[in-house]
DNA sequence: CCGGTCAAGTGGCTCAGCCACTATGCCACC
DNA sequence: GGTGGCATAGTGGCTGAGCCACTTGACCGG
């Protein structure tokens, strides 16, 4: 344990380009869907380069905290920077399995819908989506958001604004378990090869089949989620 | 829930570079303490930027996956670059009070030790620590650096090579315990303050203060970090 | 009122470069 | 022999300028 042989560790920049941050958005009184300031005027008014301030932002996102759009500014997640507390992160992982329920049930009438009632338009849109989860996979990505346009286009696909405004309420939470499920080695093709089946059921005007397909999946989806939660000693 | 009206999210760069770097160390059969390749050099196979590289490396470092030392290269801090599954982290969870029951007792008996045991520049190590905290403090950062130090500077200054041992076996997780209290609003600078007495009773040779304190101390992490475990349904 | 166009604003990314720090090997000195 | 100092190359930290792609909103013509 001596002390000598350890490097001197300044913090870095980013991190205090992040306090910074976190102290403006709690300042200010900004809230979630609430814009940041341009990054160049970030840097500018803290006396950083463009450089670091991305640096900071790109901590902010691969935690979830905030949504950079191209083009469109960054924006607020939540009502603040703070990391969630374990606390309130345990808390959640107990719902998940009755939002997973929900999310089966939803979603498996919602295919079933989509084979009936989609124009080709949509069915071409659907098609995009897993081409696009293709590509993702290809390039060693993690297929992530091409999974998401596929739930979203079939979704549309159904017709029903009601179904879809129940998927929306518990979209923050189907989002969270997509991207941990999808990290699971093996888990990005095997997930393109149910939504491929999904397609094809809806593709054909088979609603059982797509039902049963789409069921399947979500099913998948549940219980590698499931997996990781232990809930008691 | 219409898609055309949502933005083309292209995976980012740092993404994908995130990826390869995974896949790197996977295939070359890299371990914990290996070096990386250079910024540069990354940049160059990888044909991106340099400051694309060093986004996907500070989210590897904010992880704790990667340990960046100015001027002396990249290392990897586990076997694998592939974040912990959450059904690790809950099982360290529970293990944790453990821990922290095993920290009071052998920092409250490193202490005491050290307030009999420390020569003078051993305590100016300690009070350089101290000094350290306050600034990283100063400057908006937590002070877990400093934190680190000062215990470590006790630790030294006890003479005891066994019950350094000891420390040594549970240092990983008193990291992680470290830098979540100190993530709590106003601890660091309470942290800071129980610090400080310590300090002093070890100054003055007062081994049953210097205990007393360090147990307090010790327990309020504790506490902080239980609250955050809720063991069952 | 609608639809198209255009300019300003913004994030994504690159390039070139300087600085600070580290690691290494060499060399003088003891 | 080895020990300490020192130069040098390598490396991460950070900057500044700049280009591109995309979004947004205002403006204009129909």
């Amino acid at each position: 344990m001596s002390e000598a042989l350890r490097p001197m560790v300044k913090s870095r920049l980013y991190e205090q380009v992040l306090e910074r941050l976190r102290a403006h958005v709690t300042e200010a009184g900004l809230s979630a869907g609430d814009r940041l300031p341009a990054e160049r005027d970030l840097a500018a008014s803290l006396g950083v380069s463009r450089a670091s301030v991305k640096q900071a932002i790109v901590v902010l996102e691969v935690q979830g905290l905030v949504e950079a759009r191209h083009g469109g500014g960054t924006y607020l997640v939540r009502d603040t920077l703070d990391v969630e507390p374990v606390e309130q992160l345990v808390e959640r992982r107990k719902r998940l399995p009755e939002v997973l329920e929900a999310r089966e049930a939803l979603e498996t009438k919602l295919a079933e819908l989509a084979a009936e009632r989609r124009t080709d338009a949509e069915l071409e849109t659907i098609r995009e989506a897993l081409d696009f989860m293709r590509d993702e996979i290809a390039e060693g990505a993690n297929g992530v958001e091409g999974d998401r346009r596929f739930h979203a286009a079939v979704t549309a696909a159904a017709h029903s604004s009601l179904l879809a405004d129940f998927m929306k309420t518990i979209a923050q939470q189907i989002t969270e378990s997509r991207t941990e499920s999808l990290r699971q080695p093996g888990r990005p093709s095997r997930s393109l090869a149910q939504h491929t089946a999904i397609y094809e059921a809806i593709a054909a005007g088979d609603a059982k089949k797509a039902a049963a397909a789409m069921r399947k999946h979500v099913r998948t989806v549940a219980k590698v989620r499931l997996l990781t939660w232990v809930p008691e000693d």
